[in-house]
DNA sequence: AGAGAGATGATCT
DNA sequence: GATCATCTCTCTA
């Protein structure tokens, strides 16, 4: 197995596997990591996680055209587009039963952050992937890439090689099931959508 | 710093 | 016809 290089990252590709588990433990595994689109990307510092049993779940009434990929096997890419103008990205994680996955919210740039800055049109480094829309656009992710394997190119993802420190919240921007605390960061982080209660 | 509104389209009722 | 896992701008302070 040759290991391709990436210029200051250490840790392991993620595999199918790392996703075939319960999203309530992928999404915390998640954070730390470093995720590159076409060798652009950085650190996620920020994921929220959705599963079929609460009704902000895009899986909670079944299949549709749309959110069909959730419920394929783990380890897949699911985009869609949010409020008619931006797309959000997901990772599909293990069914148990229905189906689920993991929103990245937000990503600390590390790896074309020129390329970014065109995409995004601003300079704020703190401004480029501080929301999930801003992350589709900094890292060029679109429908195209709905049911791709998070394991291929142009995807990559590598585990971290530290646990970081993880706070956790209630999700953002949702008005159904907004009670869950099921959003993840990273403490004290500076590219967060939006800060964690002290 | 925080509130409010507009953009814009697929999905669901 | 209403909702929506959002972002950016503008207005008020």
């Amino acid at each position: 197995m040759s290991e391709k290089r990436i210029e200051g990252v250490t840790g392991r590709a993620l595999t199918k596997r790392f996703f075939s588990r319960s999203v309530h433990k992928v999404a915390p595994d998640l954070i730390g990591a470093t995720l590159l689109v076409n060798g652009i990307g950085g650190i996620i510092t920020e994921v929220e996680a959705y599963h079929h049993t609460e009704p902000a779940a895009h899986s909670y009434r079944g299949p549709t055209p749309r959110n069909m990929v959730m419920f394929g096997p783990a380890g897949y890419l699911y985009v869609y587009r949010s409020y008619g103008i931006h797309w959000c990205m997901n990772f599909v994680c293990e069914k148990e039963g229905s189906a689920s996955a993991v929103l990245v919210r937000a990503i600390e740039p590390t790896h074309g952050i020129a390329s970014m800055r065109r995409r995004r049109r601003v300079s704020d480094e703190r401004n480029l992937c501080s929301g999930p829309g801003k992350v589709c656009e900094a890292l060029s992710v679109s429908d195209k890439l709905n049911g791709h394997a998070l394991d291929k190119s142009p995807i990559e993802i590598f585990a971290r090689t530290r646990k970081p420190e993880i706070v956790t919240g209630v999700r953002i921007g949702i008005t159904k099931a907004a009670d869950l605390p099921w959003r993840y960061g990273l403490k004290d982080s500076r590219f967060l959508s939006k800060p964690f209660a002290a």
